[in-house]
DNA sequence: TTATAGACAAACTAGTTGGTCTGTGCTATT
DNA sequence: AATAGCACAGACCAACTAGTTTGTCTATAA
């Protein structure tokens, strides 16, 4: 509850709900009146703090979304020596740290992108946008391994790391589909199969 | 036009045309009117030839797309001695086979998968079973290779069948929100990379 | 203390959408 | 040739949903 007339904190509170009810859903599949019971406010509250379902979508992306795959998937490259060990550890490590009920909603990157590409110019330039600098974020650790004499100077680092994502996020997919955290691991194991004929 | 009262012919047509407005947009975007003015047809005739909605989006998925994925994905490993080969050989040609425009929309199965899985529990025991029919006609191809001395014993064919099947999709999803063709291609050669580690 | 703008409530609106209902002409069987 | 049922047409409806409008209360600055 807190005290009356918080607007930050309303404005964050409208945010985690439209999130929670985006994974659940889908951004088209998300309700207003959803994100309004969920937070105990009215349309004039939501309609203050954002002109559109659509500009709230995008601020769920890049306020909620980006920031946790940053958090969860790209700054903890940079904590290990090897980029190839570092992967494997993150994949796994971000694998742990949900449960089955978060597999079954899947990605919430994977998501968006699926639903909302094809239809909406401005969360595809986002969503674009966003990959890109995650894989060169991978790209540019490759490049520091093979500098280091721990990755083969032969392999095209760009084109790997767009690989090593799209591994990642189909494995999402198919633990969805599964509705089975399993399955998310055991493409990991193949993923790292392919990761080791990268070593040096 | 063709002679008027054709039930067959009629049924088919709201299944093609239902089947292109999944593909743009979705099931749960998909139009009962779009349907129709793409048909020709009224609400009577649509309705009398499926109960709802959901049962028309079963149809499509069951006689549309599942049906386009065995001809083009699974029947054609039957055609190759080799299964690495063979499933390199698939994935170049259906991404052939394809123009920008169907890559930018996506992979149909895989878009119904991610946007149905979750929220239609028929939509989600119809999709699984079929992967797993795919993965199991991949893990087939697998030991046969491995009996013939192709490939390495000591793999788990399903295991990998079921990361073919990941990567290829994810192939698809990557390539349809850079709404570009070459990023499915550039998976595939990262893809073929993987799979040469599992001859013999 | 008072004016002003921000923060929110609550009722309302207009458009959309899946589905229903009744009717009608065609076609095949008896 | 009569009749029954199939294959549709087309009007209609009820529920839903994003967004609007008007108004009220509060905090802050002058």
């Amino acid at each position: 509850m807190a005290t009356l007339r918080n607007p930050e904190n309303t404005r964050l509170r409208i945010l985690n709900a439209a999130f929670e009810e985006i994974h659940k859903h889908g951004f088209q599949g998300m309700r207003i009146d959803a994100v309004l019971k969920k937070t105990n406010l009215k349309k004039g509250a939501l309609y203050h703090h954002f002109p559109s379902k659509q500009a709230l979508g995008y601020a769920v992306f890049e306020e909620i979304i980006e920031k946790t795959i940053i958090e969860l998937w790209i700054n903890p490259l940079k904590n290990y020596d090897n980029p190839i060990e570092g992967f494997k550890a993150v994949f796994i490590e971000a694998g742990q740290s949900w449960d089955d009920e978060f597999f079954k909603q899947g990605c919430p990157l994977n998501n968006l992108s699926q639903e909302m590409t094809p239809i909406d110019e401005g969360f595809r330039q986002r969503i674009q946008a966003f990959f890109n600098l995650w894989r060169d974020a991978i790209a540019n650790e490759l490049s520091r391994g093979q500098q280091q004499g721990l990755i083969k100077k032969e392999i095209d680092v760009t084109e790997v790391a767009r690989f090593i994502i799209t591994a990642s996020e189909g494995a999402h997919a198919q633990a969805k589909i599964a509705q089975n955290k399993q399955e998310y691991f055991s493409c990991g194991k193949q993923l790292a199969i392919y990761l080791d004929t990268l070593l040096a």
